[in-house]
DNA sequence: TTTAAAATATGATATTTGTCATACTTTAAT
DNA sequence: ATTAAAGTATGACAAATATCATATTTTAAA
């Protein structure tokens, strides 16, 4: 069982709160998985009883709607909690969380939470402000889904993609989503995001080799994500 | 002034938590408004240094969108609170906060909500639990405008409206709005909002008679909203 | 009350996007 | 290595939605 503090997690998310006491606490309780490449952390209507610390990989969390589409919400990755949203509110989860690559993780139980929540005002203050992060990104997004076009989604979201998941030494994009995934990122069919990124191809704004993206014009791209 | 004692706002929001000599600390610093409908409470972009109770009247959450239309997030009604995402956060408002009839509010300054996260551990955590429903809110808000069509929204809209605000005696929904705020709720251009409606009308869904909107047939509104 | 402005309504049309069909390519299983 | 399955790509077409024009109605101001 490793110690808790030298974890990237505690380093990045509301845990840095926590005092040396209480890691070690944490440490004693905590389980550690490995998520495999398309397995699930948990499931939308499951329960979720305590939080995940994403060690490494990124997840996709996600909702499947009523014609039957896989809409992702939101992404995860290094250094971030999960499952907060479900604790807190002592509700099944409202997404699915998906691992998009091998993963890494911890899971605290509710009570060890609940306890830090009870003794420690920094980290439930640090708890409120990411949940309060995660709110205004929600609202943007919606903002962004109901009034911009499939187009200039499109764009935004491969912005979104290289600045916050990097890129390999080639210059393509680190994360690696497949088309029905990136679809279900900008809220499309996945034959509209297909063709839309293979106009973006030809006219030099992108540059498609089998599944890697390298974004060439990145100005131009931001112009038309408006 | 009066005492906060009897509020509506302290019996519906994170505030009942809130003890006798609180509620006295909370009443000595208050400050009330009256807000004239159309006016805002705050603007995007604003500072808003601590929370606002909603005694009376409805007001709408909006943003503006790159192409100039004003997409509404969310609608507050009597014995919630407004701003806390803001306040939490430390950040200049995300949203507008305009009043769509006579508003009663009262201010309360950060400093004296800080206050109670500090002593009052349920206040926290039911402040925490309050975010958190609408994260959820508004991820599924998300999901609906990516997922589904204009007219699944309009009817999911009709019955969120009806369901939330109630209606007159006559029928119509209590919740007055024009039918530019209404497209702005539902993600679309004011013609195809109008469009819709009339279609609704003819097919015997709802029944329009100046601005009043009487919905007929709920069941088949649910299904079409699927 | 009269009048101008704003809101609502509707038609015509263009654009965007989804759906279905099909072909090609890559991946993974036997 | 071969083959089936999944993923990617593209065309043809249909459906949904936006835009622009204009008429009508309602609201509010002079």
């Amino acid at each position: 069982m490793s110690k808790c503090e030298q974890c990237i997690v505690r380093e990045f998310s509301s845990l840095k709160a926590l005092n040396k006491d209480e890691l070690i606490k944490m440490a004693n309780c905590k389980t550690s998985y490995i998520i495999k490449k398309g397995e699930p952390i948990f499931e939308e209507g499951e329960s979720v009883n305590g939080i995940f610390c994403i060690k490494d990989g990124i997840c996709k969390l996600s909702k499947l709607s009523a014609n039957g589409k896989d809409q992702i919400v939101k992404l995860v990755k290094p250094g971030e909690l999960l499952g907060q949203r479900s604790m807190i509110s002592d509700e099944p989860a409202n997404l699915s969380a998906v691992a998009l690559e091998d993963m890494e993780v911890c899971f605290i139980p509710k009570s060890e939470v609940l306890g830090f929540f009870n003794n420690n005002n920094q980290f439930s203050m640090n708890m409120m402000k990411s949940i309060c992060g995660d709110l205004k990104e929600a609202d943007d997004h919606m903002v962004s889904m109901a009034q911009k076009t499939v187009k200039e989604r499109l764009a935004e979201t491969l912005l979104y993609l290289e600045d916050t998941f990097g890129k390999n030494e080639d210059g393509s994009l680190h994360i690696q989503l497949s088309r029905e995934e990136l679809a279900g990122m900008i809220g499309t069919a996945t034959e509209s995001c297909i063709r839309l990124l293979s106009e973006f191809n030809k006219s030099g704004l992108i540059d498609l080799t089998g599944k890697k993206i390298v974004i060439l014009d990145k100005n131009k791209l931001k112009r038309m994500a408006e």
